[in-house]
DNA sequence: TATGGATTCTTTTTT
DNA sequence: AGAATCCATA
């Protein structure tokens, strides 16, 4: 073991603030770090990993928990640039890329990791796929369909629906009655069949061999509460490290206690005004029980802030003060002052839009590049409107959150043929393949299902299948593919080679089921440029399960070296842990942000004053907070979209705009100019597909 | 039994 | 506006 002398530690320290500090160089006993927006959470945890490993800690024995694959690496690449720093000092450490063997990532890549390597304890194939959530869903409808339960008279709840409320069983650990009763109330009268329906739901996925987002936590946590499997993994590490403590559930928390019992070692980090994951059953109890849990912790406060400044601060301070319950904290920060938060009024969704692009032109103007501006949003579609302008006007943007590319129809039809190579008994990615064939259905499909049930080779089953006419040329075809792609084991033949050979056979059949054939050819081709990182196919498809690259740009990041200029677009939720200097936070109004949604109960009310808060302490020097007076709402009331008045969002209280500035967007946009380019009747799909073109 | 069209219902955030 | 389901036709 290398350890650095004293000179090396003190100047790993020498950045840090007093706080810091403390918690940088805080001993094995467990630890809660509160950390504030904004308060150098990230570089706080970088430092504590690089000083574990400086001090001797072997970095193949450290956990990192993180909240994405982003993140993760991110904190990596720093704790990386923190040692190098040292190394550079004293060359004779030796040591290359000492972050390297840190076991970094999600709780469910982690997890991914574990029980391919041990999960045999448990009966696990490791042999696994995994479904995301809308193979959850498929399969849970195939269920539904079988049970008799989708039949429209019976007002059964939606695919969807089954699969939060099974997910928030699993992820709160509490039963089905409990969590019909207090979050699905208008679904209590089918628990029995709901129940059922799970039943069949875990036995499904155990006889296939399949694993859902939920089953890895689960299965982990079961892997941990067995006695040669606790002791197994608990031997391995020495610290374990959590980010954004405050949105873990108790599952996960479950599986920290049974990581390491007594606390040693652990390391949280998280911030309860930002917690914002209640709907996956995340709870801040988590972090505000932290304490209680862990007999022996120190809590160290981070309140310094090194983003904002002050009158950001100042509206941000007073947003959530207003929240009840927390860990009190004073966000303090010495920066320089700079102009107010502005609240953007406007008569309606437009002259925001119109007013919001001048002021992203007229920064990059005085240079702020469009990629340190940010529109933040709390659904996705609140930012169609503004999509369309940009693209309009020609204005690069990337969007995070919403929809993924992973998730298009074409990209999970590809995805399937590989599925169905790893594993033949994955019935959602079989079905799926089947079914796309033309003169195949649901009754065929699941006729072939069954003839090849048990069989390794699953085309073995099919042999004496009369494929009818409409079938009957794809067939042979199909057969010879999945053969050739079953031999293929892993690394014999590159990803792109194997993708490439379903691509031909699929070629025909995207051209006939599907229209924007040029955007979705792009998209493939793009899968294909990522798959060539890969060697084995497991990862391969593990990683697109798990953490699907979030937006456009970021596999553009990923394929070429090229930066272009874009201008971010985000859900709030995906704004986590992030910063620009210009933010713009659209609808800022009631039914948008607090949602509609959300009016139901207190707690989900609070929740969207965190979010708001989250939004807002995005911003560093820039903050707008858009506010129409009227909106083009499309819900069931008003079929087809109507304007509705709107009242500003209830977090924009009298103290709070107290402290910031507010302009009347009306009076700085030309009406002409708006009539001219709404009046050119838009197609925003065109639009979209133009852009995507040019991008990728 | 597959498939396209008509009809009825729902509508957030994401690993 | 889209998804889920039902229904008529090939």
């Amino acid at each position: 073991m290398v350890e650095a002398d004293d000179d090396h530690l003190e100047s790993l320290l020498s950045q840090l603030n007093d706080q810091q500090r403390v918690a940088v160089e805080h001993d094995l006993n467990p630890l809660l770090i509160v950390a504030g927006a904004g308060t150098g959470k990230t570089t706080t945890l970088a430092h504590r990993v690089a000083w574990l490993i400086a001090t001797g800690v072997d970095p193949r024995r450290i956990m990192l928990l993180t909240f994405t694959r982003r993140a993760a690496n991110e904190m990596l690449r720093r704790v990386e640039a923190i040692l190098s720093g040292l190394d550079h000092h004293a060359d004779r450490t030796g040591r290359k890329r000492p972050g390297r063997g840190v076991w970094g990532g999600t709780f469910h890549s982690i997890s991914a990791r574990m029980l391919r390597k041990y999960g045999n304890a448990l009966g696990l194939d490791s042999q696994f796929t995994i479904l995301d959530r809308t193979d959850s869903e498929d399969l849970l409808q195939l269920l539904r369909i079988d049970m008799n339960l989708a039949d429209s008279k019976k007002r059964f709840p939606l695919k969807g629906t089954c699969l939060d409320i099974y997910s928030r069983c699993m992820n709160s650990q509490r039963r089905l009655e409990e969590v019909l009763q207090f979050d699905f109330p208008w679904c209590a009268e089918y628990q029995d069949e709901l129940k059922g329906l799970f039943r069949a739901f875990v036995d499904r996925k155990e006889l296939q061999g399949v694993l859902d987002y939920d089953d890895l936590l689960v299965f982990w946590r079961a892997l941990l509460d067995s006695d040669t499997g606790a002791e197994m993994i608990r031997s391995q590490f020495d610290a374990v490290l959590i980010d954004e403590y405050q949105d873990t559930n108790v599952l996960q928390s479950s599986i920290l206690q049974l990581l390491s019992p007594e606390g040693q070692g652990v390391t949280v980090v998280g911030d309860d005004a930002q917690s914002i994951y209640s709907f996956r059953a995340a709870t801040v109890r988590n972090i505000l029980d932290f304490p209680q849990d862990f007999p022996n912790t120190t809590i160290v406060a981070l309140e310094q802030n090194y983003r904002s400044t002050q009158p950001i601060l100042e509206m941000t301070n007073r947003v959530i003060s207003m929240a009840p319950e927390r860990f009190e904290k004073n966000l303090w920060s010495d920066r320089e002052q700079g102009p107010r938060p502005i609240i953007v009024e406007s008569d309606n969704e437009d002259v925001q839009t119109d007013y919001l692009i001048s002021q992203i032109l007229e920064h990059r103007e005085n240079g702020v590049p469009l990629n340190r501006q940010a529109v933040l949003f709390r659904a996705s579609h609140h930012s169609l409107p503004l999509e369309i302008e940009l693209g309009h006007r020609d204005i690069p943007f990337a969007k995070y959150g919403g929809l993924k590319f992973i998730e298009t129809a074409h990209a999970k039809d590809l995805l399937s043929f590989l599925r169905i190579a790893e594993n033949p008994r994955d019935e959602v990615a079989v079905m799926r393949v089947l079914t796309m064939l033309p003169g195949i259905g649901r009754k065929k499909g699941a006729q072939l299902m069954e003839m090849s049930k048990g069989q390794s080779d699953i085309t073995a089953g099919w042999k004496d299948f009369k494929p009818p006419a409409a079938t009957r040329d794809h067939w042979p075809l199909f057969i010879a593919l999945i053969q050739s792609l079953s031999l293929k084991r892993s690394d014999d033949e590159p990803m792109s080679g194997q993708l490439k050979l379903v691509r031909r056979f699929y070629k025909p059949i995207l051209e006939s089921k599907y229209d924007n054939l040029r955007a979705r050819e792009n998209d493939l081709d793009q899968l294909e440029r990522i798959s060539d990182r890969y060697v084995n196919r497991a990862s391969f498809l593990t990683d697109l399960a798990l953490e699907p690259p979030t937006s456009m740009m970021e596999l553009k990041d990923q394929t070429q070296d090229a930066d272009e200029e874009c201008l971010v677009l985000s859900t709030i939720h995906s704004s986590k842990g992030l910063e620009w200097d210009v933010v713009y936070l659209l609808q800022a109004i009631e039914g948008c942000l607090p949602s509609e949604m959300a009016l139901r109960s207190g707690d989900d009310l609070e929740e969207e004053r965190r979010l708001f808060y989250v939004a807002l302490t995005r911003a560093k020097h820039w903050l707008y907070v858009g506010c129409p007076r009227r909106y083009f709402t499309r819900n069931n009331s008003f079929p087809g979209g109507r304007n509705v008045s709107v009242r500003k969002s209830r977090f924009l209280s009298d103290s709070v705009l107290e402290c910031c500035e507010i302009i009347n967007a009306d009076l700085e946009i030309d009406a002409d100019d708006l009539e001219s380019y709404r009046s050119t009747g838009i197609d925003s799909r065109s639009i979209r597909d133009g852009l995507k073109n040019r991008w990728l």
